[in-house]
DNA sequence: CGCCTAGTTGACCAGGTTCAACAACGGTGG
DNA sequence: CCACCGTTGTTGAACCTGGTCAACTAGGCG
């Protein structure tokens, strides 16, 4: 069947993804192949799971980019997070129950659902999965604490680097690059509010990074020409991501 | 025995804390009591856990207050949280084995430390336990999240206003303050350090807050005058911290 | 008394914001 | 096939928040 195969292959992402950060046993591997998804599409810009709302659902990302953000009372949006195919965007709302945040697609995306229930069965069945899914919700949080060190600290264009960095070896982890390109369809609105630029700036910086000659990013397509100075300038130390060896980036 | 209440109230101290995130039931309340903790203490500005080096031991707050920190390559730091008693500074250490920064005493502090072998038998024993832990790192990342916003969005002033905020609903939570007021032995290097200011904004921040009769801070003491004032200048929603209502500031 | 740390204030400067106009691109409908 | 329009990207100029440098004050402690 056709749709099986489709589900194999979504499904595969989402292992992979577990393999980068972790070692999967065998039976959790099973457990996780045996959990029924639902498989959903969302447009640009649309929302996932709304803050204040408790959702019954966690969702994982198959393809496309999503993310996390909060709004100001001025109406000025803080993006927290990108989410890259074979993350679970919203693990938070299954320990913690609310939302204090948003979550929207970035750009048409293929998501899965599975529920709340499911989950939870799989966690008392298996202590393995329980143990890799706090994992994987504590390199969030490191992730969380490099952006905030970044924001707070680097110059706009070394902000900016970084993140470039960190969007690519994510990528790279989860067998979305090919050599050092990839497609990265986000708009420069959404790196500014991720940022916590203006559009300008991070137009601006970009240019001067491209001149540079360490990469170039136009009509979502990223091309990295030298990544030893762009890590350098970024001061970029994927230490953060908590990938295993064989899947990091020097 | 001396030595025995000591160690009953400093674990009450705890299990406020835990209380005030969430229900903890008799069985792992017995079981956390039995936990074996060794104290001991701190000076000002000493290293707790250091980025790099896996840690055989967690460590809870007594009394102080401990900060997390990263340093950059340029000699600055950018301090990432605050933690006050009753908080485990390192449950990351935890599920990750590897640390990706490290975290100091912010002023004198005692602390509990107890083994991961320790805590992970109590784990096994008591999914409850492990639930609570959980989520207790979940609202450590919403922390991180609401931290973030505040940094990217925020002009200084309100930037300090909502740290201020924070801190005050946090030492609240666990009964370190009478009425509006609390001890907060914070230098004002230390708040530049985490909100990504220079010390003479925060300082000018700090004196603007206290002209607009907000709040005052000085010797280690926070008196607040203007609570509702303050929260709105700030943007401050108490949400993410994710206190049950009763133990939360309207 | 003297030293050290923490806090305060002024003057100047720069990185980044805002405002504004325009260019490039893709999609849509006539 | 082309004209039109909305979105995204690009660039210049003026402005302003917050950084840097530097000097000085106020406590705390030996």
């Amino acid at each position: 069947m056709v749709g099986r195969n489709y589900m194999r292959d979504r499904k595969a992402r989402l292992m992979r993804r577990l393999d980068s950060v972790t070692e999967v046993g065998p039976r959790e591997r099973e457990a996780l192949e045996d959990l029924a998804i639902r498989v959903g599409s969302l447009a640009p810009g649309q929302d996932v799971i709304r803050a204040y709302q408790p959702p019954q659902e966690c969702c994982v990302v198959f393809e496309g980019i999503l993310h996390r953000y909060q709004l100001l009372p001025d109406g000025s949006r803080q993006i927290l997070a990108f989410h890259v195919p074979g993350d679970i965007p919203d693990l938070q709302s299954l320990g913690l129950g609310v939302m204090d945040h948003s979550v929207a697609a970035s750009v048409a995306c293929t998501v899965g659902y599975f529920s709340h229930a499911d989950i939870n069965r799989l966690i008392e069945r298996h202590p393995g999965v329980a143990k890799l899914l706090w994992r994987v919700s504590l390199i969030e949080a490191a992730g969380l604490r490099a952006w905030l060190t970044s924001m707070g600290r680097r110059p706009a264009v070394a902000h900016v680097a970084h993140l470039v960095c960190e969007l690519f070896v994510r990528l790279r982890a989860v067998g979305l690059t090919t050599g050092m390109r990839c497609s990265l369809p986000l708009t420069q609105t959404h790196f500014a509010d991720a940022l916590g630029l203006s559009l300008v700036q991070v137009n601006r910086s970009l240019n001067a990074l491209r001149r540079k000659g360490l990469f170039e990013l136009s009509r979502g397509q990223l091309v990295i020409h030298d990544w030893p100075g762009l890590k350098s300038m970024a001061g970029f130390d994927p230490a953060y991501l908590h990938l295993r060896k064989e899947w990091s980036l020097g």
